[in-house]
DNA sequence: GAAAAAATCACCTGAAAAAGGGATTGATCA
DNA sequence: TGATCAATCCCTTTTTCAGGTGATTTTTTC
């Protein structure tokens, strides 16, 4: 079978290099780039189009959050593994959010990050075991709803302490509307007020 | 003249990697040894003598902090350098009070790697440039609010989603008193509702 | 032992949120 | 083309919250 091809981004020189040995070393894959940024990111994928993009979640500028729904907007079909350190794990449901299929820790031996390029290669999603402390985090981690973009939205400015008609004002729509789309945040988040809206919205990364 | 012994310590595999390649470009300096925690790296510094030792802040079971503290208290004379991701600066201090001569981000260039270790071979005292931006961040730790006992646990219940009467039932207090202590919050954070008040406790680290 | 802080209770008002119902439009997708 | 979903809008009732004002009783602290 033909390689799959991978672009690794990190603002971390040591990282990158890091990433070049250990995936130098796996067979099955080939390295199309390793950039710095989201930018140098872009202009490698447009170049080369790999298969599987591995990117670090905290980078100045463009995090890899933004990133990775950006590659997602433009590029539909190239898979995106997170990377990140222990104590970021709070974004892990922002990254799947948008779009990435895979998580995996800087700690991660060469054999887990095999695991993880085959995995997302074929289209499941990877988790890194490491993460799975206890079995109630992983349960956790599938009960983050999906929230649509304008739901996001609302979210973010309830949590900035709007009231509804103040928010209804920012985005022009009805005070209903808002209201709507509150309730479904809360159904969708399986709580009864914004007390609660808020505490897992923000234990889950997404305020 | 002599090369300069250098060990490295990290727990992520790739940060090894990466530093081994970074350093073997440099000249002047040989890694007498890699070291995936404190107890690989105090038996490898017992073996060779490192002239100094390049550690990574957090790490699990001995961080480098308490990993520093070892080094100068059994080999005064091996110097230290501190790595760490960004978001980790606040522990610059506690390592440096523990023998640290350097400070550099797992973002540091080879340039900077050789800077610094020149520089704290030389005896001084390196710190990574990148460092200074923390007026903001140490007036926000000074707006912490200060909450009383009693205040935590009412902002704990809030924060699990009930209501002025259910925490009232649950402490044996009037709910009046649950008013009393919610307003109070609302006002040492400085905030108009609910969803801002959890939102800054979360930031916080209190609920 | 006095002063300050914490914890408690009480009442009122108006605004906002929660909980329940339902309806329409447009886009996407199988 | 029918189904689904996102986004929009509407209405009512009940409950909770926010803002204000004031007071008593412990407990801590100087």
């Amino acid at each position: 079978m033909d390689k799959i091809k991978i672009l690794v981004t990190d603002d971390h020189p040591m990282v990158l290099e890091g990433m070049q040995t250990m995936l130098s070393q796996i067979g099955f894959v080939v390295i199309t780039g390793l950039a710095r940024n989201a930018y140098e990111a872009m202009e490698l994928i447009k170049a080369n189009l790999p298969h599987i993009v591995i990117t670090d979640i905290s980078m100045p500028e463009i995090s890899g959050i933004a990133f990775a729904a950006k590659i997602k907007n433009e590029y539909p079909g190239v898979k995106i593994i997170a990377m990140s350190t222990f104590n970021e794990r709070s974004y892990i449901s922002q990254m799947v959010q948008n779009g990435a299929s895979g998580y995996i820790l800087k700690s991660a031996a060469k054999e887990e990050i095999e695991e993880a390029i085959l995995t997302v290669y074929e289209g499941k999603l990877y988790m890194s075991v490491e993460l799975e402390l206890n079995k109630k985090e992983q349960q956790e981690i599938n009960k983050i709803p999906i929230l649509t973009s304008r739901e996001k939205e609302v979210l973010a400015l309830i949590a900035e302490g709007f009231t509804n008609p103040q928010i209804a004002a920012k985005l022009f729509v009805s005070p209903y509307t808002v209201d709507s789309h509150r309730k479904n945040l809360l159904t969708k988040f399986e709580v009864n007020n914004t007390a609660g809206l808020i505490k897992l919205a923000a234990k889950y990364g997404l305020v």
